[in-house]
DNA sequence: CTGACGATTCACT
DNA sequence: GTGAATCGTCAGC
Protein backbone atom coordinates (compact mmCIF):
# COMPACT_ATOMS: atom_id res chain seq x y z
CA UNK A 1 0.00 0.00 0.00
CA UNK A 2 1.03 3.46 -0.81
CA UNK A 3 2.37 5.59 1.64
CA UNK A 4 0.05 8.30 2.72
CA UNK A 5 1.20 11.73 3.96
CA UNK A 6 -0.98 14.29 5.53
CA UNK A 7 -1.95 17.53 3.69
CA UNK A 8 0.09 19.85 5.99
CA UNK A 9 -1.90 23.45 6.78
CA UNK A 10 -0.06 25.41 4.27
CA UNK A 11 -1.71 23.82 1.23
CA UNK A 12 -5.20 24.71 3.17
CA UNK A 13 -3.85 28.50 3.63
CA UNK A 14 -3.86 29.68 0.31
CA UNK A 15 -5.66 32.90 -0.70
CA UNK A 16 -6.47 30.81 -4.41
CA UNK A 17 -9.41 28.71 -3.36
CA UNK A 18 -9.67 27.06 -7.02
CA UNK A 19 -6.38 26.32 -7.05
CA UNK A 20 -6.92 24.44 -4.05
CA UNK A 21 -9.64 22.72 -5.46
CA UNK A 22 -7.91 21.66 -8.63
CA UNK A 23 -5.03 20.61 -6.54
CA UNK A 24 -7.86 18.29 -4.34
CA UNK A 25 -8.23 16.31 -7.14
CA UNK A 26 -6.02 12.63 -7.07
CA UNK A 27 -5.34 13.45 -3.11
CA UNK A 28 -7.06 10.91 -0.46
CA UNK A 29 -9.54 11.45 1.78
CA UNK A 30 -9.64 9.18 4.86
CA UNK A 31 -11.52 9.10 8.10
CA UNK A 32 -11.46 6.98 11.18
CA UNK A 33 -15.25 7.15 12.29
CA UNK A 34 -16.20 4.83 14.89
CA UNK A 35 -12.76 3.09 14.49
CA UNK A 36 -12.85 2.10 11.21
CA UNK A 37 -10.62 3.36 8.26
CA UNK A 38 -11.85 4.22 4.98
CA UNK A 39 -10.35 6.21 2.56
CA UNK A 40 -11.06 7.23 -1.34
CA UNK A 41 -9.95 9.30 -3.99
CA UNK A 42 -10.51 12.58 -5.03
CA UNK A 43 -12.21 12.99 -8.23
CA UNK A 44 -14.43 15.87 -8.44
CA UNK A 45 -14.50 19.12 -6.36
CA UNK A 46 -16.42 22.40 -6.30
CA UNK A 47 -14.92 26.07 -4.63
CA UNK A 48 -16.66 28.45 -2.95
CA UNK A 49 -15.31 31.75 -3.10
CA UNK A 50 -16.28 33.84 -0.03
CA UNK A 51 -18.50 36.75 0.29
CA UNK A 52 -18.59 37.53 -3.32
CA UNK A 53 -19.90 34.48 -4.57
CA UNK A 54 -23.44 34.36 -4.63
CA UNK A 55 -23.72 30.65 -4.55
CA UNK A 56 -21.20 30.21 -1.24
CA UNK A 57 -23.17 30.19 2.35
CA UNK A 58 -21.36 32.95 3.48
CA UNK A 59 -22.33 35.50 0.22
CA UNK A 60 -22.15 39.05 1.68
CA UNK A 61 -20.78 38.19 4.58
CA UNK A 62 -23.27 36.39 6.26
CA UNK A 63 -22.54 34.45 9.40
CA UNK A 64 -24.59 32.16 11.18
CA UNK A 65 -24.38 29.32 13.78
CA UNK A 66 -24.54 27.12 10.53
CA UNK A 67 -21.58 28.12 8.37
CA UNK A 68 -19.79 30.01 11.22
CA UNK A 69 -17.07 27.20 10.37
CA UNK A 70 -16.04 29.03 7.53
CA UNK A 71 -14.89 31.52 8.63
CA UNK A 72 -12.46 29.56 10.99
CA UNK A 73 -9.00 29.11 10.22
CA UNK A 74 -7.92 26.54 6.66
CA UNK A 75 -7.90 23.11 7.35
CA UNK A 76 -11.60 22.57 9.40
CA UNK A 77 -14.30 20.25 7.85
CA UNK A 78 -17.67 22.24 7.05
CA UNK A 79 -20.38 19.73 6.97
CA UNK A 80 -23.94 20.64 7.14
CA UNK A 81 -27.08 19.02 6.33
CA UNK A 82 -28.96 19.64 2.93
CA UNK A 83 -32.79 18.51 1.78
CA UNK A 84 -32.92 17.90 5.58
CA UNK A 85 -30.87 13.94 4.61
CA UNK A 86 -27.60 14.75 3.20
CA UNK A 87 -24.67 15.51 5.09
CA UNK A 88 -22.21 17.50 2.66
CA UNK A 89 -18.62 17.63 3.36
CA UNK A 90 -16.18 20.87 2.55
CA UNK A 91 -12.96 21.94 3.29
CA UNK A 92 -12.03 25.36 4.70
CA UNK A 93 -9.16 27.02 3.17
CA UNK A 94 -7.62 30.49 3.43
CA UNK A 95 -7.09 32.51 6.83
CA UNK A 96 -9.41 32.91 9.23
CA UNK A 97 -12.50 35.63 8.60
CA UNK A 98 -11.80 35.07 5.29
CA UNK A 99 -15.01 32.23 4.22
CA UNK A 100 -13.83 30.06 1.81
CA UNK A 101 -14.35 26.31 0.74
CA UNK A 102 -14.10 23.69 -1.66
CA UNK A 103 -16.93 21.21 -1.29
CA UNK A 104 -15.68 17.67 -2.13
CA UNK A 105 -18.42 16.20 -4.31
CA UNK A 106 -16.78 12.40 -5.28
CA UNK A 107 -14.45 9.70 -4.27
CA UNK A 108 -13.16 6.82 -5.96
CA UNK A 109 -13.38 4.33 -2.84
CA UNK A 110 -10.35 3.22 -1.83
CA UNK A 111 -10.38 1.51 1.80
CA UNK A 112 -13.14 -0.11 3.49
CA UNK A 113 -15.28 -0.75 1.23
CA UNK A 114 -17.05 -2.97 2.59
CA UNK A 115 -18.00 -0.78 5.31
CA UNK A 116 -19.45 2.08 2.99
CA UNK A 117 -21.35 -0.79 1.66
CA UNK A 118 -23.09 -1.78 5.27
CA UNK A 119 -23.25 2.33 5.70
CA UNK A 120 -24.90 2.94 2.29
CA UNK A 121 -27.05 -0.24 2.47
CA UNK A 122 -25.66 -1.42 -0.57
CA UNK A 123 -24.84 -4.81 -1.43
CA UNK A 124 -22.51 -4.63 -4.32
CA UNK A 125 -20.01 -1.81 -5.45
CA UNK A 126 -21.12 0.47 -8.19
CA UNK A 127 -20.08 3.71 -9.12
CA UNK A 128 -22.81 5.03 -7.38
CA UNK A 129 -21.26 4.21 -3.80
CA UNK A 130 -19.48 7.30 -3.39
CA UNK A 131 -20.81 9.35 -6.40
CA UNK A 132 -22.56 12.79 -5.70
CA UNK A 133 -21.40 15.00 -2.15
CA UNK A 134 -24.47 13.10 0.05
CA UNK A 135 -23.30 9.53 -1.24
CA UNK A 136 -19.50 10.32 -0.35
CA UNK A 137 -20.04 11.70 3.18
CA UNK A 138 -22.73 8.92 4.24
CA UNK A 139 -20.30 5.98 2.80
CA UNK A 140 -17.34 7.46 4.84
CA UNK A 141 -19.21 7.92 8.02
CA UNK A 142 -19.09 12.15 7.54
CA UNK A 143 -21.94 13.57 9.74
CA UNK A 144 -22.85 17.36 10.96
CA UNK A 145 -21.36 16.13 14.23
CA UNK A 146 -17.76 16.21 12.87
CA UNK A 147 -18.22 19.77 11.25
CA UNK A 148 -15.00 22.05 12.63
CA UNK A 149 -12.66 19.03 13.18
CA UNK A 150 -9.34 19.82 12.41
CA UNK A 151 -8.00 17.83 8.97
CA UNK A 152 -4.83 17.47 11.16
CA UNK A 153 -6.61 15.42 13.23
CA UNK A 154 -6.74 11.59 12.86
CA UNK A 155 -10.66 11.47 12.59
CA UNK A 156 -10.44 13.03 9.39
CA UNK A 157 -7.91 14.58 7.14
CA UNK A 158 -6.75 14.20 3.30
CA UNK A 159 -3.03 12.63 2.20
CA UNK A 160 -1.20 12.41 -0.67
CA UNK A 161 0.06 8.85 -1.87
CA UNK A 162 2.45 7.72 -5.00
CA UNK A 163 -0.57 8.44 -7.29
CA UNK A 164 0.13 11.14 -9.94
CA UNK A 165 -3.29 12.44 -11.31
CA UNK A 166 -2.42 13.22 -15.25
CA UNK A 167 -2.84 16.94 -15.28
CA UNK A 168 -4.98 16.70 -18.98
CA UNK A 169 -7.58 14.61 -17.33
CA UNK A 170 -8.52 17.81 -15.13
CA UNK A 171 -11.61 19.43 -16.53
CA UNK A 172 -12.70 22.97 -15.07
CA UNK A 173 -16.39 23.27 -15.41
CA UNK A 174 -19.79 25.64 -13.87
CA UNK A 175 -20.70 24.06 -10.56
CA UNK A 176 -24.03 21.56 -9.83
CA UNK A 177 -27.05 23.24 -8.13
CA UNK A 178 -26.85 26.66 -7.74
CA UNK A 179 -28.64 27.70 -10.43
CA UNK A 180 -30.40 30.51 -7.65
CA UNK A 181 -26.92 32.17 -7.70
CA UNK A 182 -27.40 34.28 -11.11
CA UNK A 183 -24.37 34.57 -12.92
CA UNK A 184 -22.44 33.01 -10.48
CA UNK A 185 -23.73 29.76 -11.00
CA UNK A 186 -21.91 29.76 -14.32
CA UNK A 187 -18.17 30.61 -13.00
CA UNK A 188 -16.57 27.63 -13.43
CA UNK A 189 -15.31 26.41 -10.30
CA UNK A 190 -16.10 22.90 -10.60
CA UNK A 191 -13.19 20.40 -10.94
CA UNK A 192 -13.63 17.07 -12.34
CA UNK A 193 -11.14 13.86 -13.35
CA UNK A 194 -12.17 13.57 -16.80
CA UNK A 195 -13.39 9.87 -17.70
CA UNK A 196 -13.47 9.12 -13.96
CA UNK A 197 -16.92 6.80 -13.48
CA UNK A 198 -17.10 8.36 -10.24
CA UNK A 199 -17.89 11.77 -11.34
CA UNK A 200 -21.27 13.21 -10.77
CA UNK A 201 -22.83 14.22 -13.78
CA UNK A 202 -26.40 15.15 -13.86
CA UNK A 203 -27.75 15.61 -10.57
CA UNK A 204 -29.93 18.73 -11.97
CA UNK A 205 -33.46 19.87 -10.02
CA UNK A 206 -36.50 19.60 -11.56
CA UNK A 207 -37.70 22.88 -10.23
CA UNK A 208 -34.67 25.20 -10.48
CA UNK A 209 -35.78 27.06 -8.00
C1' DC B 1 -43.18 31.35 16.10
C1' DT B 2 -43.96 30.43 11.15
C1' DG B 3 -43.12 29.42 6.42
C1' DA B 4 -40.11 28.58 2.61
C1' DC B 5 -36.36 26.32 0.85
C1' DG B 6 -32.01 23.91 -0.14
C1' DA B 7 -24.01 23.09 -2.54
C1' DT B 8 -29.27 16.01 -3.25
C1' DT B 9 -30.78 11.43 -4.26
C1' DC B 10 -33.77 7.92 -5.87
C1' DA B 11 -37.85 5.83 -7.69
C1' DC B 12 -40.87 6.15 -11.23
C1' DT B 13 -43.01 7.65 -15.94
C1' DG C 1 -37.31 13.87 -17.43
C1' DT C 2 -40.22 14.59 -13.24
C1' DG C 3 -41.37 14.70 -8.45
C1' DA C 4 -41.22 13.23 -3.65
C1' DA C 5 -38.67 12.67 0.59
C1' DT C 6 -37.45 15.31 4.80
C1' DC C 7 -35.80 18.64 8.45
C1' DG C 8 -32.41 22.07 10.01
C1' DT C 9 -31.69 26.76 9.01
C1' DC C 10 -32.88 31.42 8.35
C1' DA C 11 -35.50 35.55 7.25
C1' DG C 12 -39.46 37.74 8.57
C1' DC C 13 -43.21 38.82 11.49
Amino acid sequence: MNQLKKLELSFYDRPEVTEIARELLGKVLVTNIDGIYTSGRIVETEAYAGVFDRASHAYAGRKTARNEVMYKDAGSAYIYLCYGMHHLFNVVTNKADIPHAILVRALEPLNGIETMLKRTHKKILDDHLTRGPGNLSRAMGLHTRYSGYSLQSDQIYIAVDDFRLDQKKIVKTARIGVDYAGKDAKRKFRFIVQGNPYVSGGARMGGGR
